[in-house]
DNA sequence: TGAATTGGTGTATAGTTGACACGAGATCAA
DNA sequence: TTGATCTCGTGTCAACTATACACCAATTCA
């Protein structure tokens, strides 16, 4: 089948920075390319936007097929369209970030077209493919952003945790330590997590239990706010 | 002249939210449509993004087609791709805004498709086609924003003002009023202006005209002016 | 020459942020 | 069963930052 039109189009594609914390490590999920250009290097997951679906559904569609996960914090980064960016012609890409619990069952091997797919802590990213190396790093500036005016942390965690994990997410993420009753102190008196009835035990002391109230969600997505 | 493609592809646009200040007010660039859908309507100024020019470019061109403009603060908002946005079939479009000086040499009549423009104020922007009033809406909060925490502001005036000037400019936007002193001491500290020797003469005592420091522009553009 | 107009300056108070140390509640091993 | 070990959870004080607030200065104009 074929599409005619009366002016040329670039091609439109969406790409996905999708981080998660594994290892005690910020990473990011990167695909093998096995077609040139760029054969063998490393990508950000992504793909050609349909036409009856959104953006945001691209990118969606794109991170289940990558992953099997079918949810997650997602939101628009930017939109690269420099005209040579793509060798094989003119390509303009909406990136996205997404953030996948630690907990989320992520199904490892490949997605749909079969490609390796790898996590990798995203202080130590190979050279990647395209401007993708420019994406990640505007993604990781624009995480690290986000966490000092949002709760957009907690999307890295299961949906009940204790403050010692969160402040470890936090400093995982802003690579500097914080100090604990400083952390504790801001986090509870921003009224975006809830005490639950549990505990978990463990070593040491039981942690008390915290989920994130579930209005913050939407609060934190409406501050979409920087570029 | 005919484009044919083995997979369907969306259109792209650009649309630019023009923002300038004309008599004491934050105005908007706004073109009446004459063509359906939305025939007679006002809509942001826009158009399509040729082969080969960055999106930036194609707002830029498209800018310069509709005030005689080139050159301008310009910013990426964000892409909105909404698969009903458009009647006429899938078009996605970036969206930016632009900052003009007071005292640009907009030339009123209009652009190259001879649509009628208009600068409206903000608050009292009429009905916009398409999606354009949630896109100017976010235009408008996003320089907000920015402003509290950028030189922004002073891509709205001329290269020499006064204070009191860049305080109404301030004001203007904000929608509420500043302390004078505070406002003073907040930009000077911050030293991303500078006096010049001149001082602008009028009724009452003469004001001292500062300019803004050219380098200073990145480099506060990560600091926070006001909370 | 003085009335009117706008420009330019400092201080005191409240609020916010950041540094800092120790007892509490659990597990585990002797 | 006891104490050694581990992590959890808590408050205060000092430094800094933000805010509120009023008057004299320099000029124009009548």
């Amino acid at each position: 089948m074929e599409y005619t039109y009366d002016h040329p189009r670039p091609a439109l594609t969406v790409d996905i920075v999708i981080f998660t914390l594994r290892e005690n490590r910020l990473q990011a999920l990167l695909i093998q390319r096995k077609d040139d250009p760029f054969r063998g290097m490393w990508a950000l997951p992504g793909g050609f936007v349909h036409m009856d679906e959104s953006l945001e559904d691209a990118a969606l569609r794109e991170m289940e097929e990558e992953t099997g996960l079918k949810e997650a914090y997602l939101e628009q980064l930017y939109t690269y369209g420099a005209p040579e960016r793509d060798p094989r012609g003119r390509v303009v890409t909406v990136a996205y970030f997404a953030l996948i619990p630690a907990d989320a069952p992520f199904r490892r091997e490949g997605g749909s077209d079969a490609a390796q797919a790898q996590w990798c802590t995203v202080s130590e990213l190979p050279p990647l493919a395209f401007d993708h190396t420019e994406i990640a790093a505007y993604a990781l500036r624009r995480l690290r952003y986000k966490l000092e005016y949002s709760a957009v942390g907690f999307e890295l965690l299961p949906d009940e945790f204790t403050l010692t994990e969160l402040q470890y997410t936090y400093e995982i993420i802003l690579g500097e330590k914080l100090d604990k009753r400083n952390f504790r102190r801001r986090i509870l008196e921003a009224n975006i997590i809830e005490p639950t009835p549990q505990r978990r035990t463990g070593e040491g002391r039981p942690a008390r239990l915290y989920r994130y109230q579930p209005d913050a969600v939407a609060e934190v997505k409406a501050r979409r706010l920087f570029p």
